[in-house]
RNA sequence: GGAGGCGUGGUGUAGCCGGUCAAACAUACGUGCCUGUCACGCACGAGAUCGCGGGUUCAAAUCCCGUCGCCUCCGCCA
């Protein structure tokens, strides 16, 4: 027991701290009857005088010859221990053993401090204990990074000793948020009648959205299953059998590139209700998050959440997800260029393009280094080029200035409000790529200006999405959220000649949740009428026999009697994320995968025996790693 | 798939317009001293062939090429 054997056993390197750390004295003990009375973090001065038993790891030691002090640490936080010869032997001579991370059980005294010695920065610092006895349960390896509050450890050498990386209490409190978040919603949901059923993981593969996880099977080879994407249509069969008001907390398996809000198996809360409309799920929605801001964090949240259609949206910040925490709008400047010289502008104009804004506040003097950093950017997001205009007193400076008369100039100013001191940023082109460009510029401008507040929280519902968009690779129009969801009734009616014309135009009856720019849940109302379903599916180019054969199941559900419903599901990892305030959704996860998709911890995923494959059936083509 | 950044003792960094660098600093680690510390302090000690491979050169942590790993972003994510 107790051995500190390095990763270098057996190469005959002996590290003097496998040797040394263990001394032939340390004798370690059993927890026997011992039981401990109070967490670490919990006492107070008001405990003063009571005999404790406290369990917990030594965070610190500070050894001043004949008296030690120690930093006991538990999941509550933290209490200094005090050990000398002259209260108790025993302790003392324990206390000289102990090092970083040993699993301790410490018997002693609760005493006030003296008012020179109270610890200020500790809730626990107005007491110490006094040792008694001190049990050594375990010894501990150096840990191979700090376990303190701030680390700048390797990422991957965090997740590598996840378990370490968790005792941290950034991270304990992370995964308490999450455990209260949690309770908070199922506890809301619960009591408005909603019930909570599982729904499969391993299910059948299908060709929307993202790629599949697939799962080989022993008793049919050669086929598979798919881990679930979402419980999308599992949900829709469950509002047919009159479950009326459903929820899940469940994982979900997506195949695609890595973020930091990004990983490839993430939990969502999965909410479908019958005979609802948008109203009642956005309220639902508002009352779900107000109570649980509020049980959780204790803010009160403003509702109801500003609303904001997705053509708005995109026009005004120039992504489906505006962060509205800080303004600089995308504003239209088209009319400022109309007949103008500048050929670049005026070619646009012509095929019926526009010229969209940024107005970055009080940046007319940015270096020409920095400008010209900008432009790059803007090309890197996909624009043909970037005007900028920086408006300074009695003169504009522009690359593009001899290609621009005044009047031009003047009427950019006034369309985009720009003023003195301000830095315009214009596109030419199609009018939502401008946008969209733009919309990226101002996030990073907003980001490097510091013009966005910390420490706010701007809810916003963005609605009426498109139903369908074109896929870039195959030219082919596809359902923007899934196949299921409901036009809205204007665009239903005349279904057919926006089928013909405008396909792009047609819009759902879906909706989303946008924190500070983040897509928290994303949800719609769904089609329960056949000869709807049919329309939807005419216009995505599936006939009769490719919808059955791809969703026969739930089509054939839907024919008996399937009602009207609706419903959302919210990214429960970046919910926690946005609560905890932390960076990456990696923080609030137990054990992530790191960005490349692997988890450092298993060192998954693996290849498996060849003996395995056959069983599968399975050939590997790859080179074998 | 693309772009950028990073890779040096256990950890975090410096060095990186080549030589005096078998490499510095902090911290952690070990030993000793220390009765009021709380990131304790002081002294001493151990610890890295600078991600890997190749090239240029009299000489490479440093320059070049390739490669691997990691992080962020774009694409992708119904």
């Amino acid at each position: 027991m107790g051995e500190r054997i390095e990763q270098s056993s057996g190469s005959g390197k002996i590290k003097r701290s496998s040797e040394l750390r263990t001394e032939t004295r340390l004798e370690l003990e059993d927890l026997g009857d011992l039981r401990r009375t109070h967490y670490c973090g919990e006492l107070r001065v008001e405990d003063a005088g009571k005999s404790v038993v406290l369990m917990g790891w030594v965070r610190r030691r500070r050894d001043l010859g004949e008296l030690i002090f120690i930093d006991l640490a538990d999941r509550t936080g933290i209490v200094q221990v005090v050990s000398s010869r002259d209260r108790s032997a025993q302790a003392f001579s324990a206390a000289e053993l102990l090092r970083s991370e040993y699993v301790v059980a410490v018997e002693g005294k609760v005493t006030k401090r003296l008012p020179e010695n109270v610890n200020p920065a500790l809730p626990t610092g107005e007491i110490e204990v006094e040792a008694v006895r001190i049990h050594i349960l375990n010894t501990a390896k150096t840990p191979p990074f700090y376990i303190q509050d701030n680390t700048d450890a390797d990422e991957n050498l965090r997740l590598k000793y996840r378990y370490l990386d968790l005792r941290r209490y950034p991270m304990l409190r992370n995964l308490e948020l999450r455990h209260r978040a949690v309770k908070a919603v199922r506890d809301y949901l619960s009591s408005l009648g909603f019930w909570e059923i599982e729904t499969p993981m391993m299910t059948r593969s299908t060709p929307e959205g993202a790629r599949d996880y697939v799962v080989p099977v022993r008793t049919a080879p050669g086929k598979f299953f798919a881990l679930a994407q979402s419980p999308q249509l599992f949900k829709q069969l469950l509002m047919v059998a009159g479950v009326d008001k459903y929820f899940q907390i469940n994982r979900c398996f997506r195949d695609e590139d890595l973020r930091a809000d990004r990983q490839p198996e993430f939990t969502q809360i999965d909410i479908e209700m019958s005979f609802a409309g948008e109203e009642e799920v956005f309220s639902l929605v508002e009352g779900l998050l107000g109570y649980t801001w509020k049980t959780v964090l204790g803010v009160t949240l403003p509702v109801p959440f500003p609303r904001m259609t997705y053509r708005e949206a995109v026009a005004r910040y120039g992504t489906d997800k505006p962060d509205i925490r800080f303004g600089m709008e995308i504003h239209d400047v088209t009319e400022a260029f109309r007949g103008t010289s500048f050929k670049v502008v005026a070619d646009v104009l012509r095929r019926g393009g526009r010229v969209k804004a940024l107005v970055a506040p009080g940046q007319a003097g940015m270096p020409r280094s920095q400008v010209d950093a900008l432009v790059e950017r803007a090309k890197g997001y996909g624009a043909k080029g970037l005007i900028t205009l920086a408006y300074l007193d009695g003169e504009v400076r522009s690359p593009a200035r001899k290609f621009l008369s005044d009047s031009e100039l003047d009427r950019v100013r006034e369309m985009s409000g720009a003023v003195t001191g301000d830095l315009v940023l214009c596109v030419a082109g199609e009018d939502v790529p401008c946008c969209e460009v733009l919309g990226k510029m101002r996030l990073d401008l907003g980001r490097t200006l510091g013009m966005i507040p910390r420490g706010s929280s701007a809810f916003l519902w963005v609605t009426e999405f498109p139903l369908l968009k074109i896929n870039e690779d195959t030219g082919e129009w596809e359902a923007a959220h899934h196949p299921f969801t409901s036009p809205v009734p204007e665009d239903l009616e005349r279904f057919e000649e926006l089928a013909r014309t405008d396909r792009g135009a047609i819009r759902a009856r879906s909706y989303d949740v946008v924190l500070n720019g983040v897509e928290l849940a994303s949800g719609s109302i769904r089609i329960h009428r056949r000869d709807v379903q049919e329309k939807v599916f005419r216009v995505l180019g599936l006939n009769e026999e490719e919808a059955r054969k791809r969703f026969g199941f739930l089509l054939e559900a839907f024919e008996y009697g399937a009602p009207p419903h609706g419903g959302i599901a919210f990214g429960m990892d970046r919910l926690i994320m946005m609560m905890a305030g932390a960076e990456t959704i990696r923080e609030v996860i137990a054990f992530p995968k790191n960005s490349s998709g692997t988890c450092v911890l298993t060192d998954a995923p693996a290849s498996i025996d060849r003996e395995k494959l056959e069983e599968l059936g399975l050939e590997v083509k790859v080179p074998h790693s």
